[in-house]
DNA sequence: GGAATATTTGAGCATGTATTCATATATTGA
DNA sequence: TCAATATATGAATACATGCTCAAATATTCC
C-alpha cells in the first residue's frame, strides 16, 4: 500500500462516514430505488439526496438507471453491502 | 436500524476516512508498537499521531498499555482489522 | 409548444476535521 | 533535585464537508 492507496482507502470509507449516505445504502440494499423515493425514505431533499447519490457514483459504490424521468440507484459492488454489514455488527454486537 | 445507530456506524466509518489513521492501523497490525515508533512509519510528529490515538482510543479502535514512559498501542477488536482488509480488497482487486 | 414532474447542478454558509505549535504531564536516570 | 525523554493536551488555523436555496436540464403528457 503507497500513499496514494492509503488515500484511496480513506476516501472509500468517507463515502460511509456520513449517516445520510449510511441510510441511502440501507435504503438501496433493499432494492432500486429512484431518488424521491429514497429522498423520502431517508428524510432528506431531493437535492442533498441526489448531491450524495453524485458522491456514490462517482466512487462506484452505486449506479442509476435512467427510466423516463426518473433514474433509479442501486448498489454497485459486493463490497459495499460486506462493509455495511460488518460495520453494522460491529455497532450492534461489538 | 434508528437514527443514533446510523450516527454511531458513521462515525465508525469516519475513524477509517483519513489516510494518516489507515496508515497507523496498517503499522498496529504488524503488530503493538509505542507512538514514537508509529509516528516515524506513518511519517506524522508524534503530536499528530498521538492526537489521532486518541481519537482510535475513544473509539475504541485501539487501545495503549503504558510500559514506562512509553506505550505500546495495539488494535482492539478483529472488526478493526476485518474491515481494514476488506475495504483494502475493494481499492486493490475492486 | 407549454405545463408538470424528476433530477441535477453550483454557490453560499455553517460546521467539522487534521495538522501545527507551544506547553503540560509523567517517568527515568544521574 | 535536575535534565532528558515520551506522550498528551489545547488553541489556532486552514481546509473539507453537508445542507439549503435557486436555477438548470430532461422527460412526459396535454
Amino acid at each position: 500500500m503507497n500513499g496514494q492507496q492509503f488515500q484511496a482507502l480513506a476516501e472509500l470509507f468517507s463515502a460511509f462516514s456520513d449517516a445520510s449516505r449510511l441510510k441511502i445504502i440501507a435504503s438501496l440494499s433493499a432494492g432500486e430505488k429512484n431518488v424521491g423515493t429514497i429522498a423520502q425514505e431517508v428524510d432528506l431533499t431531493e437535492s442533498a439526496t441526489s448531491h450524495h447519490l453524485r458522491g456514490l457514483r462517482q466512487m462506484r459504490l452505486v449506479r442509476g438507471r435512467k427510466e423516463g424521468r426518473m433514474v433509479f440507484y442501486s448498489l454497485l459492488d459486493e463490497h459495499v453491502e460486506q462493509l455495511y454489514r460488518i460495520g453494522k455488527e460491529h455497532i450492534l454486537h461489538g
